[in-house]
RNA sequence: GGCCAGUUGGUGAAACGGUUAACACAUCGCCCUCUCAAGGCGACAUUCACGGGUUCGAAUCCCGUACUGGUCACCA
């Protein structure tokens, strides 16, 4: 069996977004899983639709998530991407194009736009372009090619009969010829078409399984004409379903829906994106969900890929994300929040110390900043948050703690979190409370939340003995 | 409009003619607990878009209807 080689052919059109992330995902992990070549070429042929930059961000995307393409022009010792408009400066989509009017399977249309309008005019819903440059002779054809007359190459298709091919995600597709036109291989401005160069490099290429979006399913026919025009090998097919925004809309880059970058920008990691999207429209034998990049080359089949559009779920995500974070190693998971917490609180406290108080309740990293502010300074607070239900607290009750608190703690020597812990459970034992009594006053004047990341006496170890009886005395002094 | 495809809970989904219709997110309870989380436990689709068939038996097979999406470019 010839060695497995997908591609992701992306067209530099703008940002990176989940749903093209996905596609190249799949095309990775269907290679890899049988040890086969993974090729990225960036599709540019519609020059008009550039954008620049795009291709940078289409590079460092599949970059940052360590999906590493085997083979391309070499761009200072490393791969670069396969350009289609570089190619074509070699030729090559000229040449083949040219090759097929020789054999007799394509042919030169001079039509003006004017000229297929008509006729579309003409015939209403049921179009069908009938090309009146197929009849032109050989000498009508040198006469304008002479007098350089602009003109697209468009293949031959005979409107009778059917045309089937199989797609491992969908099956077996069979359409009508007649619905199939005469498409244009080479354009007016020297440049293939997409779907042409896309053959084109697919066969040069030698690539195996062609994994794209379903929306290229209908015209997957067209391809095959010209594949089969050629005499060449038809590639397996693997359509893969939508991405959606929400039941109706697909993911896209034009209403600023999630890409990439913005994910990252927001604290989401690589990995864990990569995890949470191969399991929208695939789903896994075992029962489980978390996998890393490379346990998801073993486990992925095609076979499993389904066949309707899913909604992407930030929510999940997200969750996912959390899981992530909490199951890194912990060196690793301290370098990655140190700039978040130091952005917020500088140096002058012990990041170790809120990266560990934070650890269990992060799931986005940018959730961190509204997380931990308190430490600079006491959010402001009414005394009502001194009520609680659980603690059974009120305002009233504060008062008599508060100065408990600030006594025993006034008396720990070592202010360490378990000092600190066990000094006030004694206190609250001698005096009948219940621990979260104690706790949670201590909470309020240390950060002002009703709500905060921790526990208390992890939040005054932070915050030294200095600055914690302080805030407990202005607390007081509060009530 | 023609053609092609899809339709299991709020979401991702499993099930390959016979199960109480898995599992996960979300939601809601309870437990644990120094708040919140995290963790543990439990609840959550009388039903698989709808209507007919086939079958002892259908979410699974067949037909029709509805709805959704894709596609009909010198865009990809």
């Amino acid at each position: 069996m010839n060695k497995i080689r997908t591609r992701f052919a992306p067209s530099p059109t703008g940002y990176m977004h989940i749903g093209n992330l996905r596609t190249a995902l799949y095309a990775y992990l269907i290679a890899k899983k049988d040890d086969g070549d993974f090729i990225l070429r960036v599709e540019d042929t519609d020059q008009g639709r550039l954008v620049e930059g795009a291709v940078d961000i289409i590079f460092n995307t599949l970059k940052q998530c360590d999906l590493k393409h085997d083979e391309g022009p070499d761009v200072g010792g490393n791969y670069g991407p396969y350009v289609q408009s570089e190619r074509m400066k070699a030729g090559i989509y000229h040449k083949y194009a040219h090759k097929l009017v020789e054999m007799g399977k394509a042919h030169y249309c001079f039509c003006k736009e004017e000229d297929i309008q008509k006729q579309r005019e003409q015939q209403g819903d049921s179009f069908y372009f009938v090309d009146p440059c197929k009849k032109l002779t050989k000498e009508e054809i040198e006469a304008k090619l002479s007098s350089n007359e602009a003109y697209v190459i468009r293949l031959n298709v005979e409107p009778e009969g059917t045309t089937s091919f199989t797609d491992e995600v969908y099956g077996t597709i069979t359409v009508d010829n007649s619905t199939l036109d005469e498409m244009v291989l080479l354009k007016s401005d020297g440049f293939p078409t997409y779907n042409f160069a896309n053959v084109i490099d697919d066969h040069l290429m030698e690539i195996t399984d062609v994994v794209r979006g379903n929306e290229y399913l209908s015209s997957t026919p067209k391809y095959n004409l010209i594949y089969e025009a050629f005499g060449w090998d038809i590639p397996r097919y693997i359509h893969c379903p939508p991405v959606m925004k929400d039941e109706h809309q697909k993911l896209s880059k034009r209403n600023g829906d999630a890409s990439f970058q913005d994910l990252l920008a927001k604290g989401y990691l690589p990995e864990a994106i990569l995890n949470y999207i191969a399991l929208l429209g695939w789903a896994p034998e075992e029962e489980r969900e978390i996998y890393s990049l490379k346990e998801l080359c073993q486990a992925f089949n095609v076979k499993r890929i389904g066949t309707t559009g899913a909604i992407f779920d930030i929510e999940k995500l997200t969750w996912m994300n959390g899981v992530y974070l909490r199951n890194m190693d912990m060196d690793k998971y301290y370098e990655l929040v140190k700039p978040y917490i130091q952005e917020v609180i500088g140096t002058g406290f012990d990041y170790k110390l809120v990266a560990n108080a934070i650890h269990d309740r992060v799931n986005i990293l940018s959730e961190i900043k509204d997380m931990i502010g308190f430490f600079n300074k006491t959010d402001d607070y009414t005394a009502d948050i001194y009520t609680n239900k659980k603690a059974k607290t009120d305002p009233e009750l504060a008062k008599t703690i508060l100065p408990i608190v600030l006594d025993t703690l006034s008396k720990t020597e070592t202010f360490s979190n378990e000092n600190i812990f066990n000094a006030l459970s004694e206190k609250a034992k001698e005096c009948g409370y219940k621990n979260i009594t104690m706790m949670y006053p201590l909470q309020v004047a240390l950060s002002g939340r009703s709500v905060a990341p921790g526990g208390a006496t992890a939040i005054a170890e932070i915050l030294g003995k200095e600055e914690t009886l302080k805030r407990i005395n202005e607390a007081i002094s509060r009530l």
